[in-house]
DNA sequence: GCTTGACCTTCCTATCATGGGAAGGTGTAG
DNA sequence: CTACACCTTCCCATGATAGGAAGGTCAAGC
């Protein structure tokens, strides 16, 4: 299986997968006669589980940890629990900061009259400070 | 007043200062007669405008869309609160994704023992992928 | 066999916002 | 006069991803 069908197969993109490849998230794969990279169904597995661990909000380097982790079968399940909850904590706090914002905004914008006047409050309290 | 002052009063890192002029978000200050940017309270105002944007989640970009809305007078205030709701969906989009990224790894992470045995169902439902 | 087009390789560049640091000039207090 | 804090510009790094250029490879069709 050459680059693109590891990339179809998995969800990543082929520059993605060489880009994990030059940090060492995965292992180089072997290399056919004139250079291509030649993939297993083992390795897309790996890239599988790299892009979900992606998609739930684990960063490249997390999501190593994660790898090494899945790989190690001698690992207690609460090593991972722990980066799991931990992980969950940030993305709640992450997400409830952008809501904060939303919010904050929100209710700036429901004192601005929105018609063809120049006076604004959300303006003002932007320019105002806190 | 100099750069570091300006910094200080203003809540905006001397080096992001640098870079806000350097895109052209910020007007270049006077400088003196040794080259050291100067800057007057009316900067300082802006940098704050600035800065409080930046901390309500708007990109530089929108940050200079929101600028100029401050300083033209004549534009409608319906044309702020239309900026700043677009930019309430966004934010409440970006926070909806992250809360569900959470629960779904919570939920993975409830029905794993936490315990010395290694197998757990979260890195069994990563690497199975969906 | 030869051409064409799809694919692969590496390498460089960009994004966005921010910080770090080097090398060198300035300003001020002791 | 010296020390030290501050300023200047310039370059580099981050994290994850995409785009593209220049060149090699492979398979299908003529």
């Amino acid at each position: 299986m050459n680059i693109g069908q590891a990339a179809e197969a998995s969800g990543v993109s082929a520059k993605m997968i060489r880009y994990y490849e030059q940090i060492g998230l995965i292992e180089p794969p072997a290399r056919s006669q004139s250079g291509y990279r030649v993939y297993a169904e083992q390795n897309v597995h790996t890239l599988r589980f790299v892009r979900r661990a992606r998609s739930l909000g684990f960063s490249v380097e997390e999501t190593g940890a994660l790898l090494a982790l899945w790989r190690d079968r001698s690992r207690a399940s609460a090593d991972v629990k722990a980066l799991a909850l931990k992980h969950v904590a940030e993305l709640e706090e992450k997400a409830a900061a952008l809501q904060a914002m939303a919010t904050t905004l929100r209710h700036l914008a429901s004192h601005c009259h929105g018609d063809r006047r120049p006076d604004c409050p959300i303006l003002d309290e932007i320019g105002a400070g806190s």
